[in-house]
DNA sequence: GCGACAG
DNA sequence: ATCTTGTCGC
């Protein structure tokens, strides 16, 4: 017979009916006129252990949506003390990330998110949950497939932008997106206030060929790699 | 024991 | 996510 931990059903049961009662709150319409998008911003975390205890730094790269441009980058860090469950990336990577947006000295248009938006069991990915907090429309953009009631993810053709709808219950979770030729695709769905169509169009705006993220996010990336290396030379959240 | 599993 | 160099393929 299967262990049961009883503590951590417990927990698991409060954070999905918070998930649950945050639903209602999802719009998958445009809150905005794409053509008034001025910045976007991408977020991301690293993490790494110091002594059997983990931390974490997340990092906001704002980038002029039209000539692709630094704007701004700033992050926060600290230790990070929820596990890492599927399902509830949220709660373990949302406190960093609300500290760190703090620090902008002025919002972004539109957030966009390394995880998944409103492709989630409960369509609570952190791109969703964390735009209750940030009050801006989020897209999140998946590097890996996360399987939902048993249904597969179709390859889309081999050529930028093509795509095939994550299609669940008869409702469109999240799309499947070919960004660079001869590249596995990535995961995208809308996170809030935002359909799948404008979703679809901005990531591909965002796509050059560095990489197969679009760029918000690959900056965020990157800028969380250096930014852990420093935090660790400087003997810093340790 | 085995397979699943966003980051 | 993270541990990590070279190497197979187009």
């Amino acid at each position: 017979m299967k262990k049961v931990d009883l503590n951590n059903m417990k927990l698991i049961n409060e954070l999905t009916n918070i998930q649950n009662e945050l639903l209602p709150k999802v719009i998958l319409e445009n809150s905005f006129d794409v053509n008034e998008i001025k910045t976007i911003a991408g977020v991301d975390l690293a993490y790494w252990d110091v002594n059997n205890t983990t931390y974490g730094t997340c990092c906001i790269v704002m980038i002029d949506y039209s000539t692709k441009e630094v704007v701004e980058k700033v992050y926060s860090y600290g230790e990070i003390n929820v596990p890492y469950i599927s399902g509830f990336l949220a709660f373990r990577e949302l406190p960093l990330v609300l500290e760190a947006a703090k620090k902008l000295s002025n919002e972004p248009d539109l957030y966009m998110f390394d995880g998944n938006g409103y492709l989630h069991y409960r369509h609570m990915g952190i791109a969703t949950h964390a735009s209750m907090y940030l009050k801006k429309p989020t897209i999140g953009v998946a590097k890996s497939y996360l399987k939902i009631q048993g249904v597969d993810s179709i390859m889309p053709k081999n050529i930028k932008g093509s795509y095939t709808n994550i299609v669940i219950n008869n409702e469109i979770y999240g799309r499947t997106l070919r960004t660079t030729e001869n590249v596995k695709p990535i995961f995208i769905s809308c996170g809030n206030w935002i359909d799948i169509e404008t979703s679809t169009e901005i990531v591909l705006n965002c796509i050059n060929n560095m990489s197969r993220l679009p760029i918000p996010v690959r900056l965020a990336d990157i800028e969380t790699h250096k930014i852990r290396k420093q935090l660790i030379e400087n003997d810093l959240g340790g």
